[in-house]
This record gives C-alpha cells, structure tokens and sequence, in this order.
DNA sequence: TTTTTACTGGACCGGTAGGTCCAAAATAGC
DNA sequence: GCTATTTTGGACCTACCGGTCCAGTAAAAA
C-alpha cells in the first residue's frame, strides 16, 4: 500500500537515548537527535511526537534495554552479595574507562529534569523502582541464604542501595577516579555485613 | 571621582547562584539571572564577565556560603557521629519541605555540567573535597573517641559519605518521600558502627 | 505502468538564546 | 555649578532553538 520506512523505529529510539544520556536534556539539540538518528526533521516529529515525548520514550527504552544486565546480575546464579558487589564494580569500569562519564540516564534526568517535569520525574521513579524491586528480591534471597545480614530491613537496604549506586555515579561524573570509587563501594557494600 | 555601584556585588551573586541551583546551567537564561540579580545586562557583563564565569562565581559562593552550616555541624561541639546524623537529617527535611527539590549546587553542577567543562569540574571538585575533609575530620574524632567504629578507614568512609549523601539527594529530586530517604540515611549511617 | 499512499528533505517560522554597544543619567571632586 | 568618569537601561545583533509545512519522490498494490 505504501512506502514502507526507511529506518527502524527503535534502533532511532536508542541513538535519541544515547544523545540524551551524553548530553542531557536541555543539551541535546532536535539536530544531534536528528542527525545521531539518521533521519529529518519530519520523520523525526511524525514518529516520535516532539522532543518531550521522545525524552520519555528514551527513558523507558532504558529502562527496557539498559537496566538488563544490572537486573539479569542481580537474578543470575551469583550468590547475591557478590552479585551486588559486582553491579558496584561493573559501574565503576564504565565510569572510569573514559569512553564514559556518562553516569545513569537515571539519575541525569532526576536531577535535570525531574524537579520540573512530573512526567519525567515518573517515568524515572518507576524505572528506578524496578532497581530497587531487584535489589529487594536479591537482599531478600541474601538473607535468606545468610549471605547478608539480616540487622537492616530488606527494603530499606534495596532503597539504600539505589542511593549508594547514584552517588557513586554522581562523584565518578566530576572526579572518574577508581581509588575513591572503589572506596566508596566498599564502604557502601558493608552495609551488608 | 565617578558614580558608585548601585548593588552589591555579593548579593546579586548570590541571587545569581539561587537561580543556578533551582534551574540549572542550561536551564538559567540571561534574563533569568538578571532580573533575579536586579541588574541591567551591561552591569552584569561589565561585573561578572558572562554567563560561565558566573557559574563558576556562583559554585565558588555556593562553596563560601553555603557549606558553612555543614561543616559547622561537623566541626561543632556535637559528638561526630550524631553530628553526621544529623547533617543527614537537615538535608531531608530541606529535601521533603517542598519549598525545595533543589538539591545540592555541588551535585547538580556535577551532573549536569562538570563531564563537559573542566572548569566546572574543578570547581566541584575544589568544593566536594571541602565537605569531604569535613566529614573525615570528624571521622577521625570519632574513632579516636570509639564514638565511630574503626574497622574503615577514615577517608574512605568520608569518600562514602559524601557520595551517600549525594546518592540521597538524587533520590530526594525525583522522590521527596520522607520514608524512603529516612531508610536510605539509617542504613547509610550504619556503615559508621 | 499506473495509481495510491505516506515518507522524506529542507525551506521556513516566530521566539529566544547569549552577547555587544551606545546614548543618557548620575555622582564625586573641583 | 561644572566637569570628568562610570554605571545604567535598553535597543540591537547574530545564531540557534523547537516546531511546522509542503512539494517531491519512492515503493506497494492494481
């Protein structure tokens, strides 16, 4: 019936996503969108609405894509602890291999956007209550296990982790030093003892 | 000789910085600055250069000003652990008193501005270490005083904290839920017995 | 091959961004 | 009161912002 497009959809959905990751909301013009996506103006306002709704599009495309390996760590056959220790250290050698300072889409939109734009902040609090959902679930089967200690609630040590995982990526975004990060996941993780 | 300034520089850079904190980098136009400063443009640029020098002014004023009631805590006559505490509950209830979702200029600016503008960084940097120094400072008197367990060393458990408290402040934007930041400082704080 | 459909590139829009500049105003010294 | 000096408000500049629109075109169905 018709011209069939020519670019596929959610492959344009993660190239907007990266822009926005790298350079935060404000900081992404509609033409590093554009030109990251690989088509025009036109294309870009009929697929994807405007530039608010692609935001929100691009968070939950991270949520979807991006939060998988932290999640299937999590839910994987390592006992929880070390799974946890893990997700801190796989985070610190994105962060201080200089490909990033990227830091979490996350935690970027909770701070530009998410005082100022209910939808945004939203859409942030239910991918970042998906973290702390898994989280939860591997405390859970931590203490369980007695790999963890059991002296902190399970859904207070979830939320805190969320916490200690943000701040690290906040201080690996002004200072990628390994030494300190791995100070502070250190210390961070002994709250498991 | 010739005609005197008719504001005071501090004061309108510190209206400068409250913009700052409340809109971003990105987010702070001209005219917000300036009207918020109550100058004219060609005051503003004859005194504080342009829009990034001011940003830079602002982060230095936020380090001046601002810090002093942590660090005063920190340094106070209080035993440090509960100092520590309560630094942790100041920041909450700025967090949850809905005048704010601001946050912290230091993480902010971190986020949003340092992985694109060494300057910045440097200045957040400068500025985080302060706090860092703070909090190792009362570190070591509490472990000197068996007020803070030993078993970490003492700057990376103030690397720890101040990256928790960053961590909680993320939160804090996108979910200014007084239950779930309480949970986060409990659990964090226990990272010092 | 023709028709139909809808995707595409790019011209174009008003608004606003950060930044410059100048004429007018205001004050300290004489 | 006069002059010299500096600040002041606002007009003005160019560039780019997000967003709209349309003429041209490519491809599936007949």
């Amino acid at each position: 019936m018709a011209r069939p497009r020519e670019f596929d959809t959610t492959e344009a959905l993660a190239k907007a996503m990266g822009v926005f990751w790298a350079k935060g909301y404000k900081g992404a013009s509609l033409n590093d969108l554009t030109g990251a996506m690989g088509i025009s103006k036109s294309s870009f306002y009929d697929t994807f609405g405007d530039k608010h709704r692609l935001y929100l599009s691009a968070i939950d495309h991270y949520d979807d894509k991006m939060l998988g390996w932290m999640i299937g760590i999590l839910e994987g056959d390592t006992p929880p602890r070390q799974a946890i220790a893990r997700v801190l250290d796989t985070l610190i050698d994105n962060a201080v291999a200089g490909s990033g300072r990227l830091g979490c889409l996350l935690g970027n939109s909770a701070i530009e956007v998410s005082p100022h734009d209910e939808e945004v902040a939203a859409a942030v609090n239910k991918a970042l209550a998906r973290i702390a959902r898994a989280f939860y679930l591997a405390i859970v089967r931590g203490q369980q296990g007695g790999d963890i200690a059991a002296r902190h609630d399970a859904r207070a040590l979830a939320r805190y982790l969320l916490a200690a995982v943000n701040g690290l990526l906040v201080i690996a975004k002004t200072n990628p030093d390994r030494e300190v990060l791995t100070d502070i996941a250190r210390v961070a993780l002994s709250a498991l003892d």
